[in-house]
DNA sequence: TAGTCCGAGTTTTTT
DNA sequence: ACTCGGACTA
């Protein structure tokens, strides 16, 4: 890393770079290799368009996730003379500064948080009530499964669709398993559909054929979604966008939407979708000042309708583009450089950077071939140990994986060594039942007509299903459009027949939301969670077998809000910036430790430390076993390995475990030889040290690895047992 | 109509 | 290990 003292922030960058944080405007696509000081560019282009007099808040930078767009704000901030105007206007609750006038900063954030945004704002001309409330993918995908069950698609009319020919035909139907998609499986499609800008017949055909069939049952639900999501004045991620797209395009409101920007930049272009550049080319309709910066080569979110395209094609999109490329590498060694290109010369797409580096000081990459899981944890945690010995702090340190799970075993091991680390990535806080049913109470207080906000809690209601949630609804307006009195007051002073809930303990609900919506004083969102939680833990405790971690949860959520300012933003914050990491939610305690990081490679996306451990290369891992199904997707998951490869400065480890014994299939514990990954051909496998685990040092190993043992027991029992 | 039990099938990445 | 759906019971 350069410098960042000099005198001007000028004399730290080199030709390229200068040149494209000093673009006079109209459009600008820096294509930027890994490593290649992007971050630092960007947040210097920033720096230089405030320099030269354009507002602070007349730019918007477009970043990935709001913490990006945080360290690129503050890197800017620490270059001009007024560091409050930069940083970013979209500060979250667990941001600790606060700016005195909030109109004077740079507008930062994902696209999702600048939409929202906007159209709290700019919403009413679209006839779109700024009171929305927003609802994850997860959300959305409980949305489907309600309509999915009222239309009974489950059941008789899938069936009755498919059944003729195989009777015909003389087959017996399987017991009319239902094959009609599954919520996730909905929501995904409806997804595609919407951010790729394709039909649904065509995105059937080619992501979900196995759907076919059931083409009409999926339209009209997806159809009905739509129009649930409208009366319940819910937003979900893709409407976000939608929106977004459809108020930059409107007539009058559109153009003061645009000419709000003087300068839009766009971080990690590669990973934008042709919805997302659908808003970028509506918001540059007149105006030309647009800088993305992205590298094709890293792109690794196409099961998010990403699409390479993108980037390949900025230059038609926005005519007289002019394209500068940062080759130069000051990240990694020359022979970390050497293994990552040679990973990413298999694949033949894009601008063809070639990154290279004039450091001289590296240690060739090291290839670990484990026998196992086991071994590769212990391999992974000496190393990380002896790293640390040498003076590399573990936050210096990163272990790097393909899915969440994959460090299960390693978490374990970590714990019982007491080294303390923190995980980004893989299944999130937010996403339990029990945080969600939290959070459902506070929508319903922000938005008494969000359906799916009243689902989760009349549902928590005992001797209440399905059935009764829904006569309840419909009994207080929740889905009855039109009544003027809000579901709240009226679930309050006359309540609905109670079906199989108990009185009391509907009237304790009712009592408990009116405590929540006093309103002099105000109440903190924290002591909302409060109030809600003397109803709810009660429940927590009946329904769950541990209900303990769950209550922490709750705690955690608790305090979360503390920092909160009102409850709109805290519900906002937790759907379209989630906590990303366990460190996130534990609190000041952990930030002057030292920490090992863990995250999935899809999380670790711009991050950099000195040593990197990539778990898990073997075929089936890296490219996962759920993208292999055509070449784009092999590709997809080889730039996925070149991003894990690139984080690395120092020193680079990637562990192969030969043996798996947790097959996912393997009822009988019956284990599987894996082959290495395909990505590291011949060519690549030359660029490392081999350094096979289990031929070292046998003293070190032997006690440690009881399977030989219990290997030879399982061969002769097979062997007898026939 | 709710709640429970069992068997079958699935298992990624994230705003 | 987990979720989903179907069948069964109260």
């Amino acid at each position: 890393m350069v410098e960042q003292q000099t005198e001007t922030w000028r004399d730290g960058l080199n030709p390229e770079q200068a040149r494209a944080a000093t673009h006079p405007g109209g459009p600008l696509l820096i294509a930027a290799g890994a490593g290649t000081g992007k971050t630092k560019t960007l947040a210097c282009r920033v720096a230089h368009l405030i320099e030269t007099g354009v507002p602070a808040e007349r730019i918007l930078l477009l970043t990935f996730t709001r913490r990006a767009a945080a360290e690129m704000l503050k890197r800017a901030g620490q270059m001009t003379a007024s560091p409050a105007a930069i940083s970013g206007s979209s500060n979250q609750h667990r941001s600790t500064r606060q700016f005195s006038d909030p109109s004077t900063q740079v507008w930062g954030g994902t696209f999702h948080a600048v939409s929202n945004r906007l159209l709290r704002m700019h919403g009413r001309a679209l006839g779109l009530d700024p009171g929305f409330t927003v609802m994850d993918q997860a959300d959305g995908a409980d949305l489907m499964d309600l309509i999915r069950d009222e239309g009974g698609y489950a059941k008789g009319k899938s069936r009755d669709l498919r059944t003729g020919g195989w009777n015909d035909a003389g087959l017996k139907i399987p017991k009319s398993r239902s094959r009609f998609p599954k919520k996730d499986t909905l929501a995904s499609i409806y997804s595609r559909a919407v951010n790729s800008g394709e039909r649904l017949a065509e995105v059937l055909e080619k992501h979900f054929p196995w759907c076919k069939p059931e083409a009409e049952g999926i339209r009209e639900i997806l159809s009905a979604y739509v129009e649930r999501k409208r009366s319940a004045g819910v937003l979900d991620y893709d409407d976000l966008l939608l929106f977004w797209k459809v108020l930059a395009e409107a007539p009058g409101v559109g153009e003061l939407v645009a000419d709000r920007f003087d300068h839009i930049l766009v971080d990690e272009y590669q990973d934008t979708n042709h919805l997302q550049s659908d808003v970028l080319r509506a918001m540059r309709k007149t105006n030309p000042n647009i800088t993305v910066v992205g590298d094709d080569a890293q792109a690794i979110y196409s099961f998010r309708s990403a699409s390479i395209d993108n980037i390949l094609s900025f230059p038609d999109h926005f005519p007289g583009a002019e394209i500068i490329k940062l080759e130069r590498n000051y990240r990694s060694s020359a022979e970390i450089l050497s293994t990552s290109n040679a990973v990413i010369a298999e694949s033949h797409i894009g601008y063809g950077k070639q990154l290279w580096t004039d450091r001289t000081d590296g240690r060739k990459p090291g290839l670990i071939d484990c026998l196992d899981e086991e071994q590769q944890t212990h391999q992974v945690c000496e190393r990380v140990l002896e790293h640390r010995e040498r003076g590399v702090p573990l936050t210096h340190q990163a272990v790097l994986f393909r899915a969440g799970h994959h460090s299960a075993q390693l978490e374990i091991e970590l714990t019982r060594r007491n080294i303390p680390f923190v995980k980004y990535g893989g299944l999130k806080f937010v996403e339990s039942a029990h945080v969600k049913d939290v959070i459902a109470f506070l929508r319903i207080l922000e938005n008494p007509r969000d359906e799916l906000g009243w689902w989760r809690v009349l549902n928590l209601l005992d001797g209440v299903g399905p059935a009764t949630t829904r006569s309840f609804m419909n009994a207080i307006g929740v889905t009855s459009n039109g009544s003027e009195i809000s579901p709240l007051t009226r679930l309050a002073e006359d309540l609905p027949a109670p079906g199989g809930a108990k009185r009391e303990q509907v009237a304790a609900l009712a009592d408990v939301l009116s405590r929540c919506m006093e309103e002099s004083p105000a109440l903190s969102v924290t002591s909302q969670i409060e109030i809600i939680r003397s109803f709810y833990d009660p429940i927590v405790h009946r329904r769950y077998e541990a209900p303990h971690a769950r209550i922490r949860d709750l705690e955690q959520l608790e305090s979360l809000a503390e920092s909160s300012k009102s409850r709109e933003r805290f519900v906002v914050d937790l759907t379209l910036d989630p906590p990303a990491s366990t460190q996130d939610l534990a609190g000041p305690p952990l930030i002057d430790e030292d920490y090992l990081i863990l995250s999935t490679v899809h999380s670790a996306k711009g991050g950099e430390w000195d040593v990197v451990h990539v778990l898990h290369a073997a075929d089936g891992m890296i490219p996962s076993d759920m993208a292999t199904g055509d070449a784009d997707e092999i590709e997809e998951e080889r730039r996925l390995f070149y991003v894990a490869l690139t984080r690395a400065k120092n020193d680079l480890y990637v562990y192969f475990p030969l043996r798996y014994y947790h097959r996912p299939r393997g009822l009988d514990d019956a284990h599987g030889y894996a082959q290495l990954s395909r990505f590291i051909t011949p060519t690549v496998k030359d660029t490392f040290e081999l350094q096979p685990a289990f031929t070292g040092s046998p003293a070190e190993e032997a006690p440690l690895d009881h399977r030989p043992v219990a290997e030879v027991t399982k061969y002769l029992s097979d062997l007898f047992s026939i």
